[in-house]
DNA sequence: GTTGAAATTTGAACTGT
DNA sequence: ACAGTTCAAATTTCAAC
């Protein structure tokens, strides 16, 4: 992962549709040796996968939401995390600090169809102890971009 | 949008390098017809762009961060958003129900780094109250694949 | 890592239904 | 709006440097 990797990555990671002709210009390699890159990257599990990034909105998920969740002491939380990770409207799970145990981020058509998921998902699994949520009025950013940093050692 | 559209929509969401002939599979139609489709998808902003979806850890910015964000009373909030939007490591900036205002999320190299965007980004704010901030601990799910909702009206 | 060329595949356009 | 052919272009692989 050297500085051309990470011009590479950056590149493919803004427009994963552009060519090697012009991965080449901006790496300042050949082409043959920008395809191995790419190649390398993909072997490595930088590039995990290539993606359309879809407009939420278009495709009957406008309503963002977040929920707090707090599980029953001493109860195996392993049901919880497959039922998150199972359901398509759970975009992130994450186990956080805090009060709180889990943060999930949602995604669904509307508020009918968040309360059915706190009820029906949430409420119905035997772990959940505790629930607070929250919606976005509005989004500012919501970028996949991710920030790739500067290098550091291994190349 | 009909029933063609999304089941491309959702095809190329999981696997933006499909080619068309694999696409045409999905869709039932042909090949010729499929590329019609992608070509609209794209003029309507179905499809907003065209990602390499990246490894976090591998890029150099593992941890993950929410922080909740208040602002003073009476204050113009713009140049707290603009500040949101311009920087890289602000992955979303929501605008929230409940007590807080925002809700950021971020990736960061390390916990130093997150102090220093905490200080030197968030406090330096002259429209910023008050925070909290909280880390993942581990990830259980984080994805980007949106649920594709099984239409509804207008073709 | 570079160049250059051949083989394969792909996306794009045209034509007709 | 869709299907089938054709055409141009880009990716892949390979050679030799």
């Amino acid at each position: 992962m050297d500085e051309i990797d990470r011009n590479i990555a950056i590149a493919l990671q803004q427009d994963g549709s552009a060519g090697l002709a012009e991965l080449a210009k901006v790496s300042g390699l050949s082409v043959s040796a920008t395809a191995e890159r790419v190649k390398r990257l993909e072997e490595r599990g930088v590039v995990r996968s290539w993606r359309a990034d879809l407009d939420p909105a278009q495709v009957g998920c406008p309503l963002l939401g977040f929920v707090f969740v707090a599980l029953r002491p001493g109860r195996d939380d392993a049901a919880f995390r497959r039922a998150m990770s199972r359901h398509e409207h759970v975009l992130e799970c994450h186990r956080i600090t805090g009060p709180w145990h889990f943060l999930l981020k949602l995604r669904v058509a509307d508020l009918a169809a968040l309360e059915a998921f706190l009820d029906e998902e949430l409420r119905a699994q035997p772990s959940v102890e505790r629930l607070e949520s929250l919606i976005a009025i509005a989004t500012e950013k919501e970028t996949a971009l991710l920030p790739v940093a500067p290098a550091t050692e291994e190349e």
